[in-house]
RNA sequence: GCGGGCGUAGUUCAAUGGUAGAACGGUAGCCUUCCAAGCUACACACGAGGGUUCGAUUCCCUUCGCCCGCUCCA
């Protein structure tokens, strides 16, 4: 995110979000904790309104798919016929000399001399030669005279082994001349190289193929969070906080399958938290270490993965539409073989433009028969399905859409705000009009209820109770206190897309006649009506108080 | 995990080795006939812990968190 302003853009969404309540960071009042966000008043409400869309286009609009919620504490066996308990861990290694970061299995093997340095030896200060030529001849190194007397001090000589590699013939200069800047790199300029020994290797992957320096032995960082089950805390109690919602629906996949009286291809849907100790938590809400995910797993026939694949590519681009975040935001990159996970035959990934760049929302994976075959192995249960129409049984390939809910949400929050500049046309003055431009179907709220003036009780028990005529039906928001002018701009800034108002009009009939908002004709002098003002327009025009609530629930659903 | 930067109110910004201020925002009241008006009052901050000091928000250390780069990303 080189971009200053993608940066500040970011700073000013964190900060709407918690001073409207949409996100606060986890244990604030503690200090924080690092990957972990609260969802606040508001922002419950639009993560919710996302999830039951989701919920509402996956099991309740289409005749394939049932729903399923499975625990977050499975047995640990699940974790190990899936893969995760030995895979789902990343080996890295760090440049000695860079201090860069690579994965061990991504190293390219390499073959030449390498050259062994013990350490560095720091010139002495006058008097004190003796005392090095001591310390050289108890680590079995000759010390030679020095060229220079000046060195820190404090300074003590160096036992810090570093080796390098270089090609084949190549000679010590060339070694030496890294070693060099490893040790220049840790603050000591004036030395000599101690090389106590040389040697041949071949395809090794000890050393930095960019630069032949030595490699740290690779560290395992296992990305699943562990914990025990039971009292005691020994091997036997172990178990992991889910890494992903799937597990659970390929281990119940014959149960599910029996109740359902369903046939392939069809699929089985859930959405729930999935635990990953993440390296490095970032970019507000977008890599946490407890996230949500939103994950159907849908089972097709042998052979017919790729084109499922395909037609679930469209049909999740078509649904992130619906839901305000347009189809040119979204890059649909399809990861290259190198890149796949080793059970994958073909993955999408749906990246959205974020500010901080373009980032992954939702991977989709053609998984093969892969998990119902591991946990069919595993557990020794046949997972099988009977096609009756082949009279024959096999496992079925899967193709997987996983979305992740707080990403999705970000991006919502991202693509929603905007900053627009408002001329005040009597004054001339300029301000700006902060407005979050969610789509009216996830909006946390749909309506915002206003009489006109407080001190009118008339206006006041109107608005009342019109209030509480919608208040059934959507997520309404009643607020009278204020300038009508400030109550519709707080309105615009956590993006309710209506507010409605009680005037005089509403009282004494029309001034002047004009179209309703539902297009039929306001007559002058007609009674019961009340001004609709419309968020990413700011237009007004008047609607019969009769026709609000199914006005207002077509306009939002 | 490494390197760099940064932590004072919800936000933006002051000041100070000795009582932490403002603006905007918020709450309440008054007022107000449609886009952040006005008046009055109120609430809210030195990220946490330790050290130095008679006294630390200020100096030092540690830690936590945030931002940027690297790295990683089922």
């Amino acid at each position: 995110m080189a971009d200053p302003a993608a940066v500040a853009k970011m700073d000013k969404i964190v900060a709407l979000c918690k001073r409207r309540g949409f996100i606060f960071q986890s244990s604030e009042i503690y200090g924080g904790l690092n990957g972990a966000w609260d969802y606040g008043p508001l922002g419950v409400e639009l993560k919710r309104n996302l999830k039951d869309y989701w919920w509402k286009c996956m099991t309740q609009l289409r005749d394939d798919i049932v729903g399923f919620d499975g625990s977050i504490l499975m047995n640990r066996a699940v974790w190990k016929a899936s893969g995760h308990e030995a895979t789902f861990s990343d080996p890295l290694v760090e440049c000695m000399l860079t201090q860069k970061r690579y994965r061990a299995d991504q190293i390219e093997p390499q073959s030449g001399t390498v050259y062994h340095y013990e350490g560095i030896i720091l010139p002495p200060s006058e008097g004190e030669q003796h005392l090095y030529h001591e310390w050289a001849k108890s680590v079995g190194i000759t010390v030679k005279g020095f060229e220079s007397s000046s060195r820190p001090d404090n300074a003590k000589p160096l036992l810090l082994p570093f080796s390098v590699l270089v090609a084949k013939g190549k000679g010590e200069a060339a070694a030496a001349k890294v070693a060099s800047q490893f040790y220049k790199l840790r603050g000591y300029e004036d030395f000599k190289l101690n090389l106590y020994g040389v040697e041949e290797v071949e395809n090794s992957t000890k050393f930095n193929p960019e630069n032949g320096a030595e490699l740290s032995p690779p560290r395992i960082f296992n990305l699943m969070l562990k914990t025990y089950i039971g009292p005691v805390q020994d091997d036997s109690a172990i178990t992991y906080l889910r890494p992903e919602t799937a597990q659970a629906m390929f281990v119940q996949f014959k149960n599910v399958l029996d109740v359902s009286q369903k046939k392939l291809p069809f699929g089985i849907a859930q959405i729930g938290k999935a635990f990953r100790n993440e390296i490095n938590p970032r970019n507000f809400t977008f890599r946490s270490r407890e996230f949500e995910q939103m994950e159907l797993e849908f089972f097709v026939k042998p052979g017919t993965g790729p084109e499922w694949l395909e037609k679930w590519k469209e049909e999740r681009l078509a649904w992130y539409e619906e839901v305000g975040i347009p189809r040119a935001k979204i890059h649909v990159l399809t990861v290259p073989d190198k890149d796949r996970a080793f059970y994958s035959q073909g993955t999408y990934d749906l990246e959205y433009e974020f500010p901080f760049g373009v980032q992954e929302l939702e991977g989709i994976a053609h998984r093969g028969n892969y998990d119902l075959k591991q946990h069919q192995e595993h557990s020794g249960k046949p997972l099988e399905y009977f096609d009756e129409e082949l009279k024959q049984k096999y496992l079925p390939e899967v193709v997987e859409p996983s979305a992740g809910v707080d990403r999705t949400v970000l991006a919502i929050l991202c693509e929603a705000y905007a900053e627009e500049t408002i001329k005040d046309e009597e004054s001339g003055k300029e301000e700006t009009r902060v407005v979050l431009r969610f789509a009216p179907r996830i909006a946390p709220v749909k309506a915002a209820v206003f009489p006109l003036l407080k001190n009118k009780p008339e206006l006041v028990a109107i608005a009342k109770n019109v209030y509480k005529t919608l208040q059934p039906l959507m997520k309404v928001f009643y607020a009278d206190s204020a300038a009508i002018g400030r109550r519709y701009r707080r309105m615009d800034e956590v993006g309710t897309p209506f507010g409605i108002t009680i005037d005089f009009e509403t009282l004494e009939g029309v001034k002047e006649a004009s179209t309703s908002a539902t297009g039929a004709p306001i007559t002058v002098g007609q009674k019961e009506t009340v001004t609709l003002r419309h968020r990413d327009s700011m237009k007004q025009e008047r609607i019969a108080i009769a026709d609000l609530p199914a006005y207002l629930l077509a306009k939002t659903s």
